[in-house]
DNA sequence: TTTTATGCAAATCGTTTGCATCAGG
DNA sequence: CCTGATGCAAACGATTTGCATAAAA
């Protein structure tokens, strides 16, 4: 029998492919539990403990990024490249915004402190969409 | 008798104020559960749900700030003027940066997104302190 | 006297863990 | 075999809530 795929150190078992390629798919930043809801059509067998489990393994590795949002459950994306998150004040929503110019605010904060190693691990903005911005009929 | 002081329309009932006056003076950026200790050696029947109650009626008040860490509980502080925070991989250790350039993503979210009143809630940086950075012993 | 805040204890929610079993090397 | 991964259920920590009492308006 061929040997499990790896993937950034991690073994690729049959479940933790499935949890990957479920996010893949999500474009949503899901929880843990709409995660594990979305995998179990997939695969009915699976316990919440995995999908927690595997969550955390595929964080540590780098291939899924974990995020707090100010309030709620920590999230999940499974989007490739440096973004941040623009959340919507009234009705949740969550969308990704790429910010080149962020890595600026690292550069800007080891010149005032006395830290090294500085990187930009979250920028969370809030504001109003486009369809709650909008009047509701027309 | 007079009335309660009241600050930002909340009334300022004899727990309010021993928990914002509390948390002026921590500069540790505390959880809920310190500040709950710290308060209560001034006012040793103070409940803890209360100080989970005050600390949200303060926060929505605009007393305090309350923001999430990577990891960990809710952390609290009543420092004025928008400052982010940068934590110490190593140690854990939270610092108040001062980052006027941050409104800057805004307004470039702004640009990119069809958002509208967007506001940079919160900027998480994170690095080696300089006490974890040098060599222990000399 | 009507409303709002408090204390206490129980409940809730998200997440983690212990342990026996199973799949993979 | 030996190690690591899984499923299940119980445990856990942080936060919230129901309810009777106390303080303020």
């Amino acid at each position: 029998m061929s040997p499990l795929p790896v993937a950034n150190g991690v073994r690729l078992t049959r479940q933790r492919q499935v949890v990957l390629d479920t996010l893949g798919t999500m474009r949503t930043h899901p929880e843990a539990m709409q995660v594990f809801h979305a995998v179990r059509e997939r695969m009915p067998n699976i316990s919440l403990a995995t999908v927690y489990r595997t969550l955390g393994v595929l964080r540590d590795a780098g291939l899924v990024r974990e995020f707090v949002t100010h309030d709620g459950p920590r999230r999940y994306d499974a989007t490739p490249g440096e973004h941040f998150h623009l959340a919507c004040r009234s009705c949740g929503r969550l969308v990704d915004v790429e910010l080149p110019e962020a890595a600026f605010l690292g550069r800007r904060a080891a010149e005032v402190t006395l830290f090294s190693d500085i990187e930009v691990s979250q920028v969370e903005l809030t504001g109003i969409c486009p369809e709650c911005a909008a009047p509701s009929g027309g």
